[in-house]
DNA sequence: CGTGTAAGGAATTCTGACACG
DNA sequence: CGTGTAAGGAATTCTGACACG
C-alpha cells in the first residue's frame, strides 16, 4: 500500500524543478484547489510524484487556454463518472448474488 | 527509465522521518560511503526511496553489531559476485554464438 | 566507533501584497 | 485570471567541533 508514487515527500523547490513550473504557479494551483500537498510541522509543503504529474497536466491545460475552475470542474466530473460506474458494478454484483 | 524509486528528491528531514534515523546518523553513513545522496545547487542533500530503504538496512546491520566498514565491504563483495555472474553469462552467450 | 549536541551561517520556504492586464 | 516580484520572517539544512566511550 505504501506506494512511492503517492507518498508526499517532495519539497516545493524540487517539485518546481521536476515540473518546470515556478513555485508561484504551484502555490497558486493549490489555492485554486487543484493540488493538495501535505505540510511538515513547520509548514513546508510536501508533494508526491503523483502530484508532480498532476501539476504538469494542469499546466498543460492552462496553456491550452483552460481556466483553473474549468479544470477543477472537469476533474470533479471525472470523479463523478467513476463513482457512478462503481455504483453500477456494485449493484450488478448485488443482483447476481440473489 | 525515470523510476520513482531511484529519483533523488527527498530532503534529509523527510528521510529522517521515513527511516526513523537521526540526521546525524544519515550524514555519518554518507561519510562512511554507504549512501550517496545528490546535492542541490545550494548544497542540500537529496535522497531517493531506494536510499531510504538502504539506510534502514544499514541501521539494522549496525544494530546487529556490524561496523560501517564491514557493511561497505560486504556490499562490495555482493557487487563483485554479481559482476562475475554477469561475466559468466556473457561468456556463455559468446561461446554459444560460434 | 557511532551518535548527540550547541554554534553560526547559508539555503529554502512561507505569507500577504502590489503589479500587470 | 494567472503569474512575477520584493519583503520580512520562520523553518530547514550545512559544516566543523567537542563530547562520550
Amino acid at each position: 500500500m505504501s506506494t512511492y508514487k503517492e507518498k508526499k515527500v517532495i519539497s516545493i523547490g524540487i517539485t518546481s524543478e521536476l515540473t518546470g513550473l515556478s513555485e508561484r504557479q504551484i502555490r497558486y494551483y493549490e489555492e485554486r484547489k487543484l493540488v493538495f500537498p501535505e505540510r511538515s510541522k513547520g509548514g513546508t509543503r510536501k508533494y508526491s510524484f503523483h502530484d508532480v504529474e498532476r501539476l504538469v497536466e494542469i499546466a498543460n491545460k492552462i496553456e491550452d487556454g483552460m481556466q483553473t475552475f474549468e479544470i477543477r470542474r472537469e476533474e470533479m466530473k471525472q470523479a463523478d463518472i467513476r463513482e457512478k460506474m462503481l455504483r453500477g458494478q456494485l449493484n450488478a454484483a448485488f443482483r447476481m448474488r440473489k
